[in-house]
DNA sequence: CTCCCATACCTAGACTCCCTAGGTATGGGA
DNA sequence: TCCCATACCTAGGGAGTCTAGGTATGGGAG
């Protein structure tokens, strides 16, 4: 996902708590319909995310089953700002260089 | 440069012919002094462009010295308007996702 | 006139990141 | 009862880029 898999797990978790499964499709409606992760990213991109103490994380058993339901810490909402400030620079700057060519 | 470096060097040299070395101060330019290639990235990735056919080198030997002048083929004047939808896309996906969250 | 720096090109190897390909477990519908 | 969707996980590999080195030349400083 080109280096920006960790904002898009930040910013999705942004919009509240949830499980690895439903990040999968949070990002699949919020991006279009043009981004799809797989959870062979997800869910160790994931627990990068928490041995960083961006994210905490608690197991859920109810009738639907077994699930961890992720959310931001404090730290974690501060990260995401500082990542999706550095985004906007990065493609702003890519905008830049395609300008005239494109 | 996030899998983007392709593009970076397609779109530089959409704006007309240049040398590896110059191509990095042309990027860094365009980019708002954003972006800052390296050598050992970039003269790779014109290896690959020239071997998939999108541009073409010719050496300029003059009293400067020695040069490697690239430019876009035909061929990668299409690839590089197909990147650029690509990224496009891309980058809006990515917006999408931040959307409410940032 | 000599040394050093900027320009200019190049490559091997390492590293990061993500994907592929597999695996486990449970609940519900056919 | 079987299979599929949901839900979680990991090992290994591959793609892409960076680090760290190397070569060569022209021009300015000393």
């Amino acid at each position: 996902m080109n280096g920006q898999l960790d904002l898009l797990l930040l910013g999705s978790l942004g919009a509240g708590e949830a499980h690895g499964y439903a990040l999968i499709a949070r990002v699949h409606e919020r991006s279009g319909a043009r981004l799809e992760l797989r959870e062979g990213s997800v869910y160790p991109a994931l627990h990068k995310l928490e041995a960083a103490g961006w994210v905490a994380s608690r197991w859920v058993d109810d009738a639907d089953g077994r699930r961890r339901v992720y959310a931001l810490t404090g730290a974690g909402r501060a990260e995401l700002v500082r990542r999706a400030e550095e985004w906007k620079g990065f493609s702003a700057a890519v905008r830049g260089v395609l300008g005239a060519a494109s």
